[in-house]
This record gives structure tokens, C-alpha cells and sequence, in this order.
DNA sequence: GGCCTCCGTCCGCATTTCGTAAGGTTCCGG
DNA sequence: CCGGAACCTTACGAAATGCGGACGGAGGCC
């Protein structure tokens, strides 16, 4: 259930809490991350100097120093993601979070089923800048997702954001089929949304990669299901 | 009318109530999920550990060990989705439950649809796993259910959903006889309908499987009874 | 500000699918 | 060999599905 590009990563969570503390842990490490924790605001700050995370879940309310006061010390000092934990909704505390400078928020009581989520979702972002990711040859394609290229026989293809992400998702999972949703969460990373705009985004690749777009030979359309990578 | 992809999902329902155990049951079951069921927390745990479900129904109230307890005792050992089913909807119940580590909450009476459709929008995330399906090379045959297409001495066969889902079925249970009723459900996920809109799409998929479709030798009628893949 | 690209959304149209029904054919017991 | 049940075949049409075109807001660039 792991993804291959987000193993090994390390993810410190904060929290005084034993219970929230193992369940988001335990949550973390099945999910495939390698998980630091840390019980104050002390313990914390040393965590995130020496352990240096990729990412850090920071509860919001600890003894010690406060939540949101950690929050802005280790902004200071580095730019790694963190999300920040609340028991409440209020607006106030989304604010003060937010410019303490969060990157998320989530408010319990929470399902540790999302959490993991947010955490890949932040992660995946991150992911690329830092470690460039393997090459694909397939066929007449060629991927380099660390330079964000597809070639085509050698010659670039002038793809936009969205379209590459596609077309590079594909790729690395070619003859295989999948639904505009399942599309729409690994390209868009959307838990819900307007299904055409896949139906769309296919038809705008198609354009570029197929040599007769009126009749897909690369690109296939699977009916009743959605779409396919043929290669 | 459900997706087929989501057939195969194991779920185990823990509910001490007969009659919400049966309703609960029935409705997965509907819905094309293979159910298992306990009735205490012991045979829960049990269960958990030898049936390993994709997911967990479980009820809070039950004789033995407690819901919550139940919940934190599975959760020590695996990350397997859990929807905690509860008489009250106190949020002190809904904290407790969630830092058990439940996934989701619903609150009894609950209608038996809802439960399907949260069972439904929790497993989706896993599905969209996309580890693929082991293929199926069955003499002339190859079916390769992640690219949802089935092959014969090479040549790839044009099948719509329904021929494909039900080949699908057939050849993963070649030599065995199946009732119209049985395919109903399994391929269709019906629990009552028409029979004949088996007998046609039978028909269907003998039209591009068998060199003399007048006279079938692979999709075989066993008259009486059903039908056969006999290869 | 003005221009351009990107990208999500919407609408009308063509195609495909698939359940249903109706009439014909095969099979089997007696 | 007869009658009825089981099964086959064909056809129809509503509904689902996918596609192309177009629109317009958002955001970047000059």
C-alpha cells in the first residue's frame, strides 16, 4: 500500500497526548514513513534540529512552550512543511497558526486516515524538488520527471502542468486502466470533483502525443471504465 | 448499480443485534463486498486476525470486551480501516472512538444505505492502490484484469463492461457450473432482476469467444443449471 | 494595463451499451 | 412423438458515455 517515491521519508510528530500520539504514529510508519516523536515543545525543537524532518505534525496545545511559539521557531530556522493540530475550529487559531506559518491544519478530533493523507498530499509536493526521480523509457516515450520533459522520439513535447503530470503518471503505470477518479486523485490529488476536467486533459495530451488524434492508438479510451496507456 | 472494481473487498461486521447484523450483512453483501461476521468482541479479534478484512464494521456496545477496547486492540496490530457504529452520537463517544483509532462514525439507527456508502468512500482511497492484478493465462486465454482486457492466441478481444466483467468471472472459476442466479450476483452485484439479461450478455460474449458460436464449446450451457467455462 | 496561456466548466451531438421483450428453437420426460 | 419448460436469437430504444468546440476566469509576462 506503500508508494515507492515516498518511502523513506521522515516525519516528526509532536503531541503530549499518549493516545493521539500512537495512533497518528503507528498510522505514519504503516503508511511508510519513518516516524520521530516528541512529547514538548523542548523536545520538539531539539527533535526538528537534529532528526531534520521532512515533514513535522505539531499539536498545538503542549506544556512547555506553546504550539504555534515552536511552530514560528523552527520556521525560523528552516522551511521543512508542518500541520499543525487544533482542538477547535475557531478562525482565530487558523489565523495565528497560519502565520506562525503552517502549511496545514487539522482539527481534532481527527481521523488518522486523514492525516496520513494530508501528509502524503504535502509530501508529494516536496518530494520532487528534492530527489530526482528515475527516468522512464518506454517505447518511443521518454520521462525525466526531474526535469519535468516528455520526449518523443527523441524530439520534446511542449506539455503544460497538468498535462505532463498525466501524461508522466501514465507512464509510469502504463497498460493499465483507470477510472477518471482514480485519475483525479493521483494526478490531481481531488477527493472529489467535475470528472470532465480528466476527460478534458486526456483529450488535450491526445492532441500532442498521438499521431491521429480522432482515432487514440497511444491513449486509449476504455469504454465504461476510462482511460489506458497502450505501449 | 455497483462497480465492479470494488468486488472482492473483504468486510467483517461486528454487531451483537441480530437483526442490524443481518440488514448490515445483506446490503454489503448487495453492494458486492464478501462479508464476514461476529457477534462479541473475542470473535471479533479473532476474525480480524485470521479472515484479514480490507475493512471493519464494528459496533461500541458489545457483550464482552467493550467496542473501544476492541478497536484499540485491533489497531495495535494493523492499520485495517475501521467505522465504529455507535447508539449515541455524544461527542465524548466520538473522541474516545477516534482516538481508538476509528476511521468513521455513525450513529445507530442509521440507514443501511449510508453504511454502505461510507464502507464505499473509505475503500475507495485504498482501491486507487494501484498495485496490479495478477493476470490469468488460461489456454488460449489471457486475462490481465488491471488493463481490463482479455486476449485470445494473441488477439485482443473488443468486449464492453458487462462481456468483460463476466468472462472475468468465468475464467478466474474455469470448470465450474453457475447457476443464473449466482452470475447475477457476482458479475451484476444483483440480489433479484431479470435472469434473461444474463442469458443475453451470455450470448454476447459467445459471439466473439467461440469459433461457432451456433455450437458453443467454451461458454457451455449446462442445461438446467447455468452455465460453464470449459477450456 | 493589455495580451497570452493555461485550465476547469459547460453544452450539444454521436456513439455505444445493455436491459427488456417477443417469438423461435431445442431439450427432455412420459 | 407430444407438450411444456428451458434456452436461444433478434430487435428495439432509453440511458449512459465520450468527444469536440467554445467560453471565460485566473494568473503570468511584457
Amino acid at each position: 500500500m506503500t508508494r515507492p517515491e515516498l518511502a523513506d521519508r521522515r516525519v516528526l510528530v509532536v503531541e503530549d497526548d499518549p493516545t493521539v500520539l500512537e495512533v497518528a504514529s503507528t498510522y505514519l510508519r504503516a503508511a511508510g514513513y519513518l516516524v520521530d516523536i516528541a512529547s514538548d515543545g523542548f523536545a520538539a525543537l531539539e527533535a526538528a534540529a537534529n532528526r531534520r524532518p521532512d515533514l513535522i505534525v505539531l499539536d498545538r496545545m503542549l506544556p512547555g512552550i506553546d504550539g504555534v511559539e515552536v511552530c514560528r521557531r523552527i520556521r525560523a530556522r528552516s522551511a521543512v512543511p508542518i500541520i499543525l493540530l487544533t482542538a477547535l475550529s475557531a478562525t482565530d487559531d487558523r489565523i495565528d497558526g497560519l502565520e506562525a506559518g503552517a502549511d496545514d491544519y487539522l482539527t481534532k478530533p481527527f481521523s488518522p486516515r486523514e492525516l496520513v493523507l494530508r501528509v502524503q498530499s504535502i509530501l508529494r509536493r516536496s518530494v520532487t524538488d528534492l530527489t530526482p526521480e528515475a527516468a522512464v523509457v518506454l517505447g518511443a516515450f521518454e520521462l525525466d520527471p526531474s526535469a519535468r520533459t516528455v520526449r518523443r522520439d527523441g524530439r520534446e513535447l511542449a506539455l503544460s502542468v497538468r498535462e505532463f503530470d498525466l501524461l508522466a503518471f501514465l507512464l509510469k503505470h502504463p497498460r493499465q486502466a483507470f477510472s477518471r477518479e482514480q485519475l483525479l486523485r493521483a494526478v490531481w490529488h481531488w477527493e472529489f470533483g467535475d470528472l470532465s476536467t480528466v476527460t478534458v486533459t486526456v483529450r488535450r495530451v491526445r492532441e500532442k502525443i498521438e499521431n491521429d488524434p480522432t482515432e487514440p492508438a497511444i491513449l486509449v479510451t476504455v469504454w465504461g471504465v476510462g482511460y489506458r496507456l497502450d505501449l
